[in-house]
DNA sequence: CACTATTTATAAG
DNA sequence: TGTTATAAATAGT
């Protein structure tokens, strides 16, 4: 009943490791142990945190007080969001659609402006003289005429409405929006994890030793 | 020149540190050893990372490989995002605004449609017996007041759209919307921060110990 | 920030 | 997963 000796904790370089068994070990401990230090962090600092960690294999673990996605949220805010152009872009894009409609209310509305103006201008003249045969006034042709033009306006318009509707839809069904609001706390439990509470997997991610995260600065 | 014996390391409670000078002290020294495992993990096992740690004062600090955006942004598109429910009422309200837009001027567009009729009708009358003076017809009254009506939905319609619009605009400046496009690599150097490479800052945030993350699964 | 004395985290088995 | 010897992190000064 020899003691194993047991060669304790060795030193080891800090370099992929190529071991298949060992790496999922390595990683499955120094993953808690990451999160442990996580949580210890935040109860001793109060402070908010988030970890997003992605496995070659494509999986995902994280953890985050209170939750990861407020955390996210928050951060998309403040920094300035990586695809500022593309983000720019659409947002300019609804933008103008919602413009040009706008306009062409505007226009249609002058229409109807012109229209009234007109059925005043012959109210007067009937006054004036209210001899005149109404065939003979220009009211019923240039009503209906531009009743008629009006009308194709208005279809026109209806179209572009409903092309915006379908616009925007696409738009938000493609692009998800953050929010501001923040659920419920503790560790989020993504999708095809098998874990309870976290994931964590493995990629391959060529590295390089430091990060220069050695920084200072407090608060 | 007797040496100092040095409490040495000495085992802490796992709660809120009050003393205000030695919180930021233990934030300093913990966000170090939490962003240097951190790195360590990354080239161990080739995984991909991000963490967000915001401090109660605001500030951010981050650490991400390759980089922050990319992660998060991949880990927003995996993850059915927290808020699909307010996401959805939003879109939703957005969409039943389209969908309003489109009823009124579907309406508008009958009146129209009325009004052409009714023109048509009197074209036809007109034809049937042409004796009758013009102001006699109904047409002069009733297209003035339909126009009237006509043109106060278009006002109706109009103020909509530019209520609509700026509701849009709004939306998109107070909530940035996240795209999926992956940077450069390496570290994230948000805003405020003096530091070089990362962030950090320190919050009031109540927690338990506990986190739950002692789960298991690997890959 | 530097220095330990200790507590923690972990590489191996 | 549990154990053990040792490497690392870090509380207090």
């Amino acid at each position: 009943m020899a003691k194993k000796p047991s060669m304790g904790r060795q030193k080891i370089k800090i370099a992929k490791i190529e071991i298949k068994n060992h790496l999922q070990v390595t990683f499955s401990k120094r993953r808690s142990g990451l999160f442990k230090k996580a949580s210890e962090f935040c109860t001793l600092c109060g402070i908010e945190i988030a970890i997003i960690v992605f496995s070659p294999a494509g999986k995902v673990f994280s953890f985050g007080h209170p939750n990861v996605d407020s955390i996210v949220d928050q951060f998309l805010t403040r920094n300035p969001p990586p695809n500022t152009t593309t983000r720019h872009l659409i947002e300019a894009h609804r933008n103008a659609s919602v413009r040009e409609l706008n306009l062409q209310l505007t226009q249609v509305l002058n229409e109807l402006e012109v229209e009234k103006r007109h059925g005043e201008t012959l109210d007067h003249t009937r006054k004036v003289s209210q001899r005149q045969y109404w065939w003979e006034a220009p009211i019923d042709k240039l009503g209906l005429h531009e009743l008629e033009q009006l009308r194709n306006s208005m279809i026109e318009l209806k179209k572009n409405v409903t092309n915006q509707a379908n616009k925007i839809q696409v738009e938000s069904t493609t692009n998800p929006l953050p929010f501001f609001l923040v659920n419920g706390s503790g560790i989020v439990d993504p999708f095809e994890s098998k874990t309870s509470h976290i994931n964590a997997s493995s990629s391959v991610t060529p590295n390089v030793h430091n990060f220069g995260y050695y920084g200072h600065g407090f608060f």
